[in-house]
DNA sequence: GGACAGGTGCGGT
DNA sequence: ACCGCACCTGTC
């Protein structure tokens, strides 16, 4: 009897259209490239493939609406924030300030991404100092060597997987000087658990992850902010000095930066700060999309 | 060719 | 606490 045996498959499975979402909210492009994810990219067929730990999901826009292709909607459905009414936070945010409105017209289609802790917190330690498409390629080759087989490419790497990889082959990455801080990282994950943080108020969880080789006041902000969902962080880089002293105050450290927009924005404040830095990226001096 | 890029660690005050 | 500086690597 004859039986068709899937070991012998040379194409991958076609993906099933998990859902659909309305695009009002919800844009691929402004969710992609406003900073908080680096595994992502767009295919030749216009989709954008979107990888998050062992998860693989492809997008396109048609028809008002976001098509998602998926072997996993829950995943994916909670990946993208889809029960959160971005709606009410726009209208509240745009109320703020005339550079409010424009902020948050220019980027009503971001939503914050709930993202892997440990896969948040190798990724910002890669970012620091560095730029968006040499992070994209780190953390590519990242996965390419120490991430486990999945149906649709290689997982995001384990801490133990981290841990257990030679300094100079993190190095070989192109990671640069941050392989000691990876390594050192990766480490102290062995024995830590990362439950401990969620339980901490967002300053406490502050505190524990500066002890982190490799995260500083930035980085531990956006672990804060993309890793756990800590929506009353902001963090403050050089994009977002910019606009400080473009729209807001003069000369202050960073950290009064960020305190001065904590005070303003408060629990809105992580997502006032994508609306800003996608801004200024987009349109502010210097922008990377105005400069051929 | 130096300045800069989603900063941080470290040593000196 | 608060500076100033070095730092991998790629790009303009």
């Amino acid at each position: 009897m004859l039986r068709y045996d899937r070991k012998f498959t040379l194409t991958k499975m076609k993906l099933p259209l998990a859902f659909n979402y309305s695009s009002d909210y919800f844009n691929i492009v402004d969710t992609l490239e406003c900073g908080q994810i680096f595994r992502y990219k767009k295919l030749d067929d216009g989709r954008y493939a979107v990888y998050s730990r062992d998860k693989y999901a492809e997008l396109e826009s048609s028809d008002g609406k976001v098509n998602v292709y998926t072997d996993d909607k829950e995943y994916f459905w909670h990946f993208f924030d889809l029960d959160t009414d971005y709606a009410v936070k726009v209208e509240r945010i745009s109320a703020l300030s005339p550079i409010m409105q424009k902020a948050a017209d220019c980027g009503k289609g971001i939503r914050i991404l709930n993202q892997d802790l440990t896969e948040m917190i190798f990724s910002f330690i890669i970012s620091a100092n560095n730029n968006i498409k040499r992070i994209q390629l780190i953390i590519e080759r990242m996965c390419e060597k120490l991430g486990e087989d999945t149906a649709y490419g290689k997982a995001f790497p384990t801490a133990e997987a981290i841990a257990a990889c030679p300094v100079e082959a993190l190095k070989q990455l192109g990671t640069g000087y941050r392989d000691v801080y990876l390594s050192a990282t990766a480490r102290k994950l062995m024995d830590y658990d990362l439950d401990t943080l969620t339980r901490l108020d967002s300053q406490d969880a502050r505190k524990e992850l500066l002890s982190f080789k490799g995260v500083g006041p930035k980085v531990a902000d956006c672990i804060l902010l993309f890793g756990l969902r800590r929506g009353d962080v902001f963090p403050v880089d050089t994009w977002l000095k910019k606009v400080y002293h473009a729209y807001f105050e003069q000369g202050h450290a960073d950290r009064e930066i960020s305190t001065y927009f904590c005070n303003l924005f408060g629990g809105d404040a992580g997502l006032c700060q994508q609306y800003l830095f996608y801004f200024q990226r987009k349109y502010g001096q210097n922008a990377p999309n105005t400069v051929k």
